[in-house]
RNA sequence: GGCGUCGUACCCAAGUGGUUUAAGGGAUCGGUUUGCAAAACCGCUAUUCGUCGGUUCGAAUCCGACCGACGCCUCCA
């Protein structure tokens, strides 16, 4: 099945076709670095990285850039707040993105563009839009002039009957955006001069203007959180779009929020989940788990009851992969038809939680296998070869080690203790050296081929 | 007010016209196994998909109304 992807711009889900063969160009919308993300922004941000991972097991090569926003009025607030500088609040916070995204295992991304390298760019690009006509000065602002710009709405219905209703006199138009914003006395020492004066760019602008000069204009698939739809990728593309003949992307992808008590996660309303500590207490793997465990276009609410039911699912896997032995990865690389239905499952506009249940279809059909001692070689490999496959989009297991080949001395000694007590039926002393064997970390269990070692996660 | 998304078992969550008399995970209960425990396996738990109508040979899936939740329209992943 080939890969299909829900579009934003048409609502339905779509056949996805490159512009330029196995290569594919993709541009996510990155945090503003003024605190750190939370949970909810990370389901966007493992979103991106879901979509990197879909792409690249269909064979294509990804370029991919997920900015930094670090012009911005919130950091401006805290940069007054703190009596710090820019680069102070900003560098901060972006360290604070790079590292949680690295232990969620996110790919690193070809790039990581700042708003602030490319100030230049933007000044010449909002120029360009002035002698095109399709943007004005007012009081040291610059607007982009919605009117001018006939394709005006395409995510959203715009209604235009509201004009009289609206006091605000800076603008011509109600919809008419900022591109630069003049200097405020609050902005401080946090403002780039230009031929309309001294100020800074708009957000909408920055994307843009990045997006132009890395990838000169045209992209695959741009993505973001659902909130950034309207107005934000509106704005972004129909200023990039009004001076240039080709579309900004060929597809767009949102991300539903991450609810808390049926609410936006958000910063301002105080409900948000702290990633760094959420990581801590229950390990990068269950929270990713928990993230890739519902579809990214449907809400999802965040509670402790998921976290659990997500560790269990990981162990589960866990105990699976313990029985399979690394196979020789360069024979038998083929897929069967369990394989294929995970990919299919992934390609269906990166269906994660029906991939899951594919999964864990075959998990428990090898289980069965296991059970009834009719697991043979070619078992393994299949059993080899999809989890290396889920892992490539899921990252949750350690492959690595799949047996744990490295047992204390301490530990192998008291298995050997163990044993001779079950040979003598010395139930109480076994179940004494069980107890200890979990104290320090192992978990023995007993099967009829005698003591099962498993290191605990 | 305008635009949009969603409502599936005890909880989570796929499915969006017939292969589904609804995947998968968690939980409960019962069973196999076991000295015990754990794990694993088997079985039970939605004749039903917010409500009411309509279209159709056939609908959870399409259409309409209503109820409920959420989001965007101002910064926001």
């Amino acid at each position: 099945m080939s890969l299909k992807l829900y579009n934003s711009l048409t609502s339905k889900k779509e056949i996805f076709k490159s512009i330029s063969g196995k290569k594919v160009k993709t541009y996510g919308c990155g945090p503003t670095v003024y605190n750190s993300p939370h949970l909810g922004n990370f389901r966007t941000f493992v979103f991106y990285d879901l979509l990197n991972r879909v792409l690249k097991m269909n064979g294509y090569k990804t370029e991919t850039a997920v900015n930094i926003t670090d012009i911005d009025d919130k950091i401006i607030d805290k940069v007054n707040e703190q009596k710090t500088t820019l680069k102070e609040v900003t560098s901060k916070y972006e360290l604070s993105f790079m590292e949680l995204s690295s232990s969620l295992k996110i790919l690193p991304n070809n790039y990581n563009p700042r708003a602030t390298d490319y100030v230049n760019q933007m000044i010449e690009f909002i120029q360009t839009l002035i002698d095109n006509d399709l943007a004005y000065e007012m009081d040291g602002n610059i607007f982009f002039s919605i009117e001018k710009y006939p394709h005006y709405g395409k995510f959203v219905k715009i209604n235009d009957d509201l004009e009289i209703e609206d006091i605000d006199l800076s603008k011509k138009n109600r919809s008419d955006f900022t591109l630069w914003k003049a200097r405020k006395e609050k902005d401080g020492e946090i403002f780039w001069k230009s031929q309309w004066g001294e100020g800074r760019p708009g957000w909408h602008t920055e994307c843009a203007v990045m997006i132009k000069t890395l990838f000169n204009g045209q992209l695959d698939i741009h993505c973001g959180g659902i909130d950034l739809k309207f107005p934000h990728h509106e704005n972004e593309s129909a200023q990039i779009e009004a001076i240039q003949k080709h579309n900004l992307s060929n597809y767009w992808l949102h991300a539903e929020h991450l609810n808390v008590d049926n609410e936006k996660m958000s910063k301002s309303l105080g409900n948000f989940v702290d990633v760094k500590k959420l990581i801590k207490e229950n390990g990068s793997n269950i929270v990713r788990l928990f993230l890739l465990s519902a579809h990214y276009r449907t809400k999802v609410s965040f509670n402790q009851k998921k976290i659990d039911d997500c560790k269990k699912m990981i162990n589960k896997i866990n105990r699976f992969a313990s029985n399979i032995i690394k196979s020789d990865e360069k024979i038998n690389l083929k897929f069967s038809e369990d394989h294929n239905k995970f990919i299919d499952a992934l390609n269906d506009d990166l269906n994660t939680p029906e991939a899951l249940g594919v999964f864990f279809s075959f998990v428990t059909k090898m289980n069965k296998k296991i059970a009834e001692n009719s697991f043979n070689d070619s078992d393994n490999i299949k059993s080899f070869i999809f989890l290396k496959l889920f892992n490539s989009i899921f990252d949750i297991i350690d492959l690595d080690n799949l047996q744990e080949n490295e047992i204390p001395k301490e530990v192998q000694d008291l298995l050997v203790s163990r044993q001779e007590a079950r040979d003598n039926k010395d139930w109480k002393l076994s179940d004494n050296l069980r107890d200890k064997l979990s104290e320090m970390g192992w978990i023995v269990e007993d099967s009829v081929d005698g003591q099962n070692l498993l290191k605990k996660k």
